[in-house]
DNA sequence: TTTGACCTTTGACCAAACTCCAAGGTTTAT
DNA sequence: ATAAACCTTGGAGTTTGGTCAAAGGTCAAA
């Protein structure tokens, strides 16, 4: 069992915001030592990986939310609801990779085009590289 | 040359969202008509465009106006520090592309291995799946 | 010429996600 | 036994990115 400041030291984020997931209904501790003290175990670390790597990908809070909900009481779901709700959130993050992409290749092309060199940066538009491809 | 409401309208916007771009700095009318009327041509269009891209795949306004300025005065800038700007952008969307990717493959094994049936989706973890794939 | 849909500015307000502060209790090392 | 480094709560403040409201000016159609 970790207290609240060793958990946010190895997650590199502030006890306030570990606080916080608390007060939003995000991440409880699962236990308190006698004085009061929050005690985090495994299993809540594991909720924590999963909260920072889902805010990693563009997810808010609410939504995080809402999928730790669904998984702690998939036992009262059918099967089918929960892979529909997770197909849903795969079409999500397909779409976001598909922006990107096309982003990401904008922004290389002008990069291969630019020769790189000292003299002036004139011909070489951000705008233009993201304005042609759809 | 179009007024705010019509430039808003087209790009599902808001007329306050364009006047707060202006604010900060992203986005200034290229005139104003005799009664004072912002007015966006051609080219502040395409900036407006560019600003909703890099918005839907993460940026944030500070960065976008960044990019902007670097567009803005490329004149005065060598290619070698454009096309190294560039490469870090790349290099940010590549990590960010990666990161998804993870995401949706680890939410993709657990829909295909999910039967959908009518069942107790109790095996059906959504916390597990995100677990085990670094 | 007046009604309705526009536009202007200033300034207040909002939600999300923290972040900090104050006043005090607990633990641990010396 | 006392200082340093933790922890508690409650509440206030911050940043980002808008959004709304008030009070008024402009413009086109009937």
């Amino acid at each position: 069992m970790y207290r609240i400041g060793e958990l946010a030291q190895r997650y590199e984020i502030k006890t306030d915001t570990l606080r916080y997931y608390e007060k939003h209904g995000l991440l409880a501790p699962s236990g308190r030592s006698d004085s009061g003290y929050r005690l985090y175990d495994e299993a809540d670390e594991v909720k924590l990986r999963f909260i920072l790597r889902a805010k990693g990908v563009g997810f808010t809070l609410a939504q995080i939310q809402e999928l730790l909900m669904i998984d702690a009481s998939r036992a009262s779901w059918a099967c089918q609801d929960v892979k529909a709700i997770v197909e849903n959130k795969v079409v999500e993050l397909e779409r976001k990779m598909a922006e990107l992409k096309q982003f990401r290749d904008s922004l290389q092309q002008l990069a291969d085009a630019c020769c790189g060199g000292p003299e002036s940066a004139e011909h070489c538009s951000i705008l233009d590289a993201l304005e042609v491809r759809s």
